[in-house]
DNA sequence: GCCAACGTTGGC
DNA sequence: GCCAACGTTGGC
């Protein structure tokens, strides 16, 4: 199983509208860099695990985390004219577009910020720490993973919200 | 194929 | 709102 690390604008797409989504399930639509298509397309898997962090607003965190549950298709939405998203020379025929869906799997009671996660020796060498590192949906170590959500626990505790993700 | 101009991202 | 970093575009 892989891990990855997904970036979104709370303000066009949160955590809680992943939530509160049919199925607590959505495209991911809309990525229009080929690098991360690369990734969408042909590297994330069925189960693999996400983390879904907010950016361009304060503070900047991982909010929670998510599932692929459903491989690299086309994103229809550069088909569409009308979608701000669009884009003429992807086709039906040969899609240059793809996305995957993720699902809603926990929300942390206290968000792991961006200045909490610097510093931390286990991700010294996380994607999203570097500078200029701007792909929007990026590869993730196991133990990044698991260090982020060590965190999340802990500050849970602390706050004394129970929080009991694996 | 080079590279300047331009657009976007995203932390601050 | 600024601006550094990076990706894309397009003239040559």
């Amino acid at each position: 199983m892989r891990y990855w690390l997904f970036k979104t604008e709370p303000s066009e797409f949160s955590i809680e509208d992943l939530r509160k989504a049919k199925k607590q399930t959505e495209p991911w639509d809309g990525v229009r860099n080929y690098q991360a298509r690369n990734l969408l397309r042909d590297e994330m898997k069925e189960g693999d695990r996400v983390l879904f962090y907010h950016s361009s607003t304060k503070p900047t965190a991982v909010v929670g985390t998510a599932r692929i549950t459903r491989e690299g298709y086309p994103d229809h939405t550069a088909f569409d004219p009308k979608n701000k998203h669009h884009d003429p020379k992807s086709k039906k025929t040969e899609p240059t577009w793809f996305m995957v869906d993720v699902t809603f799997e926990s929300e942390f009671p206290d968000p792991v910020t961006l200045e909490e996660l610097k510093g931390l020796v286990e991700l010294k060498d996380m994607m999203l720490l570097r500078r200029g590192a701007r792909l929007s949906v990026q590869p993730v170590t196991a133990t990044e993973f698991k260090a982020v959500l060590t965190i999340a626990k802990a500050k849970a505790k602390a706050a004394g919200h129970p929080y009991a993700q694996r």
